[in-house]
DNA sequence: AAGCTTTGACCTATA
DNA sequence: TTATAGGTCAAAGCT
């Protein structure tokens, strides 16, 4: 799949499968086994590609993330978490998801799961972007995502609230805290932005321990609030759905175990986050 | 008036 | 043990 295409299909938005699974994978935690870890997870199966055309599935809705895929080659299989791309294969893309083990305790994982997104655009090709997202659920997978397949104020359905920014020495670009809004969810994302407000990188900690929101909208003042009324928009619009993202359409997983992690100094991070 | 962002200071983990 | 970096707090200002 080309790059147009994902343009094609962010114009079209055929988001509209998501709501299906939200319940699903929406970010909450899974059930959990009797080892702690979640079900799915434990059950977790190879990378095997599963087509199902007739049922849509949000990765984004899988990960509490931001990224979107829609329609028949964005789907996921709910027992498995293999995601179904026959139609493509990582080269198709230019970035992957990236499995990491997982922690020692998964209990202790299930507190404080970490999930990545990075730009790999960055690195690969100079495509604009303007944003990445995406995470796996239950693990330390890291998603790496064109920009351009996320919406740039990386609405994921949940309310965000900012809580710090600061300039850290691995990255040229500043890091700004975010929190998740809904009462006693300790759910946390980190989200790095570029200099030209593009954000090259997200990074969940945590999962949420409620279901995702139909409206974040705030009842008084919001409305004035910039980022409230963009947040009412896509919500209203989206219904509970991450439009934003939900706009992408094929999407090509390399879901595999990475051992990119010498390459890659973020997942040593995210392990360590984890924790 | 409520909620959000900004931002410097503070706290904590790691090397 | 100390220095440094990363993460969080919280006051102030803004929408």
């Amino acid at each position: 799949m080309s790059s147009s295409s994902f343009t094609d299909l962010l114009a079209s938005s055929g988001v509209d499968c998501y709501e299906q699974d939200e319940d699903f994978l929406g970010g909450f935690y899974p059930e959990t086994t009797g080892s702690g870890l979640p079900k799915f997870k434990a059950a977790q199966p190879p990378p095997l590609p599963i087509s199902q055309p007739s049922r849509s599935f949000a990765y984004s809705e899988l990960l509490d993330s931001p990224l979107l895929l829609s329609s028949s080659h964005s789907l996921i299989s709910p027992t498995t978490g293999a995601f179904p791309f026959q139609a493509f294969n990582g080269s198709d893309f230019p970035w992957q998801i990236q499995s990491q083990s997982q922690p020692p305790n998964a209990a202790s994982a299930l507190q404080e799961e970490t999930y990545v997104v990075q730009d790999l655009q960055k690195k690969q090709d100079p495509v604009p972007r303007e944003f990445v997202a995406a995470h796996s659920y239950g693990s330390d997978r890291q998603v790496k995502v064109p920009s351009y397949m996320v919406s740039r104020n990386s609405n994921d359905g949940y309310g965000w609230r900012k809580y710090g920014q600061k300039q850290v020495k691995k990255s040229d670009n500043p890091r700004s805290y975010f929190k998740c809004t809904y009462p006693n969810c300790v759910s946390k994302k980190i989200v790095e932005t570029a200099s030209d407000g593009q954000i090259t990188e997200i990074i969940y900690k945590g999962g949420h321990n409620h279901p995702k929101p139909e409206f974040t909208k705030r009842p008084s003042s919001g409305s004035t609030s910039s980022a409230n009324a963009r947040r009412m928009f896509n919500h209203a619009s989206a219904v509970s759905e991450t439009h934003d993202q939900s706009e992408s359409s094929s999407i090509s997983f390399d879901y595999e175990e990475v051992d990119e992690e010498k390459e890659q100094p973020e997942i040593k991070r995210l392990k360590r986050e984890g924790q």
